[in-house]
DNA sequence: ATTGAGGTATACCGACCGGTATGGTTACTA
DNA sequence: TAGTAACCATACCGGTCGGTATACCTCAAT
């Protein structure tokens, strides 16, 4: 990765989850980064392989952030690591992601499935999941899958609700179910 | 509404629904419709003023077939009735949201909070949320606004995972923890 | 009988879209 | 030292965007 298109990168990220994917042109990327259209083609060749190539950074930053708030030393019961979730959650929609999922956002903007930014939607909320599921197996519930989706529809759920801004307070209520629900699982 | 106008909502509704509002242009719209340009212009004075018909139009429907089937004859208890939410999510997924909910959708195309679309989104969720809480204080709920919370997370939650695709029962799933919560408030 | 509302058809507007072509400059490397 | 990768600048392509203008038609209500 050039500097060049490390910086288009970062723009199309920014412009991109702000304005939608459709509202921003190639020409306003490519100024913005201070780099010619010419150079955005040589490095991406389209503005549909930026667009996932956009999906696929801000998933590895997702997993990241994630990662580090659950994985934390210190001596922390699994049931509760699982509820780190949540907490990981807050702190990213705060600081990250007052507009809500961009692969949910995204999604609603890229209907046809064979578009190749589908693929990164798909493997990011399938990660997402396996990685509950992983949690769940290690806090020793009966059924890990069954817990797994109940936390990433309440997961969803918090993010929806949340930039929606009609429930503030929702990431905090889908920890508390989900509390309960692992305690009773 | 003249039938020009009704022609005109009806296809804009599919069109804007199935390939997300920026890719559609007024001009197919109108032609699809049958109708010139100037008649759409002449009924909806311009496309933001019809994509914030489209969501009013939509969020009726939502609410009629919701109001049906919750509201449906027979005896059946206020807490049974607070779950039949959940059958009409699913109905209405199959029938009428392949491609996830609406306003969800719409909200990630139009970040610009002045726009008039924005209005009607919010309301569309307000009002889901205040009709759950109804629905949760006839259920006889220690704390309506809280279980109506947690409901409207679940609902929000199990649309968008199962319009991705990575999770097929999802609404089951959301029904169940639904169960549990409902049980034990 | 006249008027006005609701249409039709066609043409036009400036602006922007994604993408390409040409040509030149710098800097590292084989 | 020759070559090449990574840029720059500018201009261009056909097509589409939201929105407007002009002119004509039909039909029901005053």
């Amino acid at each position: 990765m050039t500097p060049a298109a490390e910086r288009v990168l970062e723009v199309a990220g920014k412009l991109f989850y702000d304005n939608g994917i459709h509202a921003v042109g190639v020409e306003g990327i490519a100024s913005e980064a201070g780099v010619t259209k010419k150079t955005l083609y040589d490095r991406f060749g389209s503005k549909d392989a930026l667009i996932a190539q956009y999906l696929r950074r801000r998933d590895e930053r997702w997993r990241e952030h994630l990662i580090r708030v659950v994985e934390q030393r210190g001596r922390i019961s699994p049931s509760r690591r699982l509820l780190l979730v949540f907490d990981a959650l807050e702190k990213w929609i705060a600081d990250e992601n007052p507009r809500g999922c961009a692969f949910v956002n995204a999604h609603a903007e890229l209907p046809d499935a064979t578009h190749p930014g589908r693929d990164v939607i798909r493997e990011q909320k399938q990660w997402l999941l396996e990685y509950l599921r992983t949690l769940a197996r290690e806090a020793g519930a009966r059924n890990p899958r069954k817990l797994a989706t109940s936390l990433l529809v309440l997961v969803e759920g918090a993010t929806v609700t949340t930039t929606l801004g009609v429930v503030p307070g929702a990431v905090g209520n889908a920890k508390e179910v989900a509390k309960q629900l692992i305690e009773s699982s």
